[in-house]
DNA sequence: AGGCTGTACTG
DNA sequence: CAGTAC
DNA sequence: GCCT
DNA sequence: TGCTG
DNA sequence: CAGCA
């Protein structure tokens, strides 16, 4: 059975391994985006041919990659894949995950050196062999040496829970740090996922605050899909639409935090060049209530 | 054809 | 500036 | 390689 | 409308 | 998507 999983660890070993020959990089790219897409698909790819379903449909899947998906699921492999596995070893592809060895030094360290396992490495790292090449140094070498160590215990996922009962008393203690105004964990932690890899400390400047913290709760996926409507839409104009009290969950602003926010939005439209701030609120109306109070800020608005 | 997120750090 | 991490 |  | 770049 | 048949 080749299930969507598979097919999806296939395209990421092939991209990584292109990757690390060099290829193209947003061909290297549509290798993962594709393999991501399949790993988010609530439907299994295998199903898809079997109903005849044309697999062009899944997003980030054209026609050459639907050719290999179907290759895959007929023989669990396609034949690029098997060349290139003959004549590269999968575990360059370990290497690559430690830190400061992305593909450019991983390929320098084959081919130089002909290392070929973690193993191999971490021999010639303590040997220091691997500083005669061009972008490695002993600082370098020694990270590695680290790195190597550090490796499986970096990979596992904490639960939710687990990370909570670390991430609280962390948040107290970066309260009572000199000159830290606000703090947030953010990341898979503040999406709320059900594991979470790390908890990143990041200090800003106040002013990137809003921005930074946008940014690093990500996810990933979300931040690149902002960022490429923002693009398309020729950053003309954003749009900050709050809720009120009444959404609790999204700590809805009260007339205080309403008042400041549109402060903020004025000056920033003062300060920036080239595209404009826009403001509002989603509020419910209450038949009963005089619209004295909430009218407040509607000239602002 | 032409874009594909965007930026800081490190060697 | 290239390579890497996030 | 995919997408517009 | 369908194909090409 | 723009350009073209």
């Amino acid at each position: 059975m080749v299930n969507n999983i598979y097919i999806a660890k296939i395209f990421n070993e092939y991209a990584d391994l292109i990757e690390i020959e060099g290829a193209n990089r947003f061909h290297v790219n549509a290798y993962r985006n594709a393999a991501y897409n399949i790993l988010n698909l609530p439907k299994s790819v295998e199903d898809m041919i079997r109903e005849g379903r044309d697999l062009t449909e899944i997003p980030g899947i054209g026609k050459e990659l639907a050719e290999k998906i179907s290759k895959i699921v007929e023989t669990g492999s396609f034949p690029k894949f098997e060349e290139l596995t003959g004549r590269m070893p999968l575990e360059l592809i370990e290497i690559t995950k430690i830190r400061g060895l992305g593909p450019m030094r991983t390929a320098s360290l084959y081919k130089e050196l002909g290392i070929k396992s973690i193993k191999e490495l971490e021999k010639a790292a303590a040997e220091a062999r691997i500083r005669s090449l061009r972008g490695f140094d002993s600082k370098l070498g020694q990270a590695i040496i680290e790195g190597i160590k550090q490796r499986e215990v970096a990979k596992k996922r904490f639960k939710l829970s687990l990370a909570q009962s670390i991430a609280q008393p962390l948040v107290e203690y970066l309260k009572a740090c000199e000159g830290v105004k606000e703090e947030e964990i953010a990341g898979s932690y503040r999406r709320g996922r059900e594991t979470v890899g790390d908890l990143d400390i990041r200090a800003v400047p106040q002013v990137s605050y809003g921005a930074a913290l946008c940014y690093f709760t990500g996810s990933k996926e979300h931040n690149v899909a902002l960022r490429q409507l923002a693009l398309e839409k020729g950053y003309e104009y954003l749009a900050v639409s709050d809720h009120s009290k009444r959404l609790t969950v999204a700590r809805g602003l009260n007339i205080e935090r309403l008042a400041r926010q549109i402060g903020e939005i004025d000056i920033l439209n003062e300060k920036l060049d080239g595209i404009v701030l826009l403001k509002s609120i989603e509020v419910d109306i209450n038949t009963r209530s005089s619209h004295r109070e909430n009218g407040k800020h509607e000239g602002a608005l």
